[in-house]
DNA sequence: TAAATTTGGTGTAACGATTTACCAATGTTG
DNA sequence: CAACATTGGTAAATCGTTACACCAAATTTA
């Protein structure tokens, strides 16, 4: 057992250095003869040698490994992007460390201290808080970021890569709908509202609101109960909490705009718990169109983030990056979120 | 930028020799005097050192990282089961590689060679085809590996721990409680079952329509169309598809058994496209109990695998094992799976 | 007080790959 | 045929840690 196959073995067997093995593995096989060249291979068949990343990694300096931070794989839209990153990654030769965050930002750095620690040069980072600043450091090393849900500020100093949505867009998207339909007390549903894609949101939201001439009205506005807290991991239960309290309101909404699908979903229970129905008495606009949206009863309207899309080019401009085949000032790419019109929203049927 | 800093650097700092930091670093600092210690410490904190983990690993023949192979993140079972896996490897010192094998074994093998080659010496494996023979060579070379979802067979010879919930029961369990209401032609609905638990599944179903008296019918179990096909990305199309396929028959069912619970919210969606609806023409009960099953319309009946137990157990006898301190035969841990009854079943109400 | 043990360290050979020189033999050119 | 390139290959230093083997000084023991 354990018996370990090393490039020495490998060159021993083939009768030649440890050096010409090293040179075809890299790719370098136009340096011998088609000869030498059969040898190796049928060494490295014969042998069963698999070349130890480890040692390679020591050696040259990084590891073909990406991070991926999520705020949590439990959310199905960051299980599929995770499984949408692992899938491009693999393509390229590279692995991915998987790492919930739960969007607290100690733990975001602490990860990628222990990624750089294990040559990890490159960062996918999911939806996070507003600031940066704990990368800083790392970025200066020579860390590659790329980051969803997330265009960089001003005020950030550290150069990286975003990309995703407008989310300023995609509320005014929601909103107008609704008020398309006629409502005109929309309430806004969400946890902790303090991520950048959060408040672009709540942005879009207010500006809709306000070009229709609606006046904002705070108590419509729900952000859970502890700042800080998002929902990652329950989110059914904090939509349907949510909605509870904004439809028991003495002034309750008429349509409700969900911070994302499972929001929504969670806040279906809470007007069914109420003995109210979705759209009849209360429309609802979710955000993502996450597979479920579409099977639910009444299917979701929601807003569309083109998530393959995203986890895409999230990961080639990563990989580019660290090929050295990018090598211009940060960018940002922003996609068009879009209206995905089902039946969970009706006319406002006036009193 | 890309400062570098080595046991060295912190050695020359402290001015100690690289031996030292090592020992302090491995928790051996009782080899030195206080003053010694603190030395290395004040240069540990100043020079912001950090070990390279690669080096590290090198020596040592073995990483701090377990690999988790599951069919797809995307699905959100599998999601909690990764998040969970994560969070406990996490306060372990372990960092965990993702892979999504989609069930594919040799996905499954080329994944573990490569985990293997970073230093990776346990392996937790969801649920998976009914051969473990791919992880052979693996597994005599040292490789632990703690399965999910498949007790080992006779047929193995290799040695592998598994947790998972005793599925033959599972069935049972939902196909008695259908029974209990008087349904005598109940579907099984599923993808591809060529994995150890779908065919437990599949025989407990077997096992109680048996006990009832009732003969089987083989139109009643859907397979999918290909075989190899489960389902893991598009679980709630394929739920919807085959009960389209099931509905439509001559003599349909009145009551469907789901796989698992994303195959049940396509069935929901199935039904409603049918002009039916979820208790009162049909009766469908899933399997896993996910956070949506509580929450959607109606709340699901289900079969409760208890996922966080599952995870936890997993890890910590991977842990075990990595760590030496479990030393035994392999080990068998079938945990009971409960029915939730909510909505979703009703009475048969007879022709 | 001589011998033995403990305390508090250090020197250095690995771990398994990569890569920069360097070199011998052969082929090419004027 | 001398001078020069090219082809096919090798030796050896190196990446950053670990841990075994060793050692000098201080302390304890008989």
């Amino acid at each position: 057992m354990n018996t370990k196959v090393t490039i020495g073995d490998v060159a021993k067997f083939a009768e030649v250095s440890t050096s010409t093995v090293s040179n075809y593995l890299n790719g370098r096989s136009k340096r011998m003869s088609a000869g030498t060249e059969q040898r190796v291979l049928d060494a490295i068949e014969q042998l069963n040698y698999k070349p130890n990343q480890m040692a390679r990694q020591l050696k040259t300096g990084h590891a073909k490994i990406i991070g991926l931070i999520v705020p949590s794989v439990a959310n199905p839209f960051y299980g599929v992007f995770a499984r949408e990153i692992e899938k491009t990654a693999l393509e390229h030769g590279y692995q991915v460390f998987l790492c919930n965050s739960e969007r607290n930002p100690e733990r975001e750095h602490g990860y990628a201290e222990k990624l750089w620690g294990y040559g990890v040069r490159g960062i996918i980072l999911g939806s996070s808080l507003t600031q940066f600043s704990h990368f800083d450091d790392l970025v200066d090393r020579g860390l590659h970021l790329v980051a969803f849900d997330r265009v960089s500020q001003e005020k950030d100093q550290t150069v990286v890569d975003s990309i995703g949505v407008d989310n300023v867009l995609a509320a005014r998207l929601a909103i107008k709908h609704l008020l398309s339909l006629g409502h005109r007390r929309i309430g806004f549903l969400s946890g902790s509202i303090s991520t950048v894609s959060r408040i672009d949101r709540l942005n879009g939201y207010l500006q809709a609101l306000d070009e229709a001439g609606i006046e904002k009205d705070d108590r419509l506005i729900w952000r859970g109960y502890e700042s800080g807290h998002f929902g990652d991991n329950n989110a059914v239960e904090m939509g349907r909490q949510g909605a509870h309290e904004l439809l028991t309101l003495a002034q309750a909404p008429t349509a409700l705009f969900a911070i994302n699908d499972m929001y929504a979903f969670g806040a279906y229970a809470g007007v069914h718990d109420l003995g109210m129905s979705v759209p009849n008495d209360i429309s609802i606009v979710g955000m993502d169109d996450i597979m479920l949206a579409e099977v639910v009863q009444p299917p979701l309207t929601t807003i569309r983030q083109p998530i393959k899309q995203i986890a895409q080019i999230a990961i080639e401009r990563l990989l580019g990056r660290l090929q050295q085949t990018i090598t211009n000032k940060q960018e940002h790419v922003v996609l068009a979120p879009r209206l995905v019109v089902r039946s969970s929203t009706n006319a406002f049927r006036g009193e």
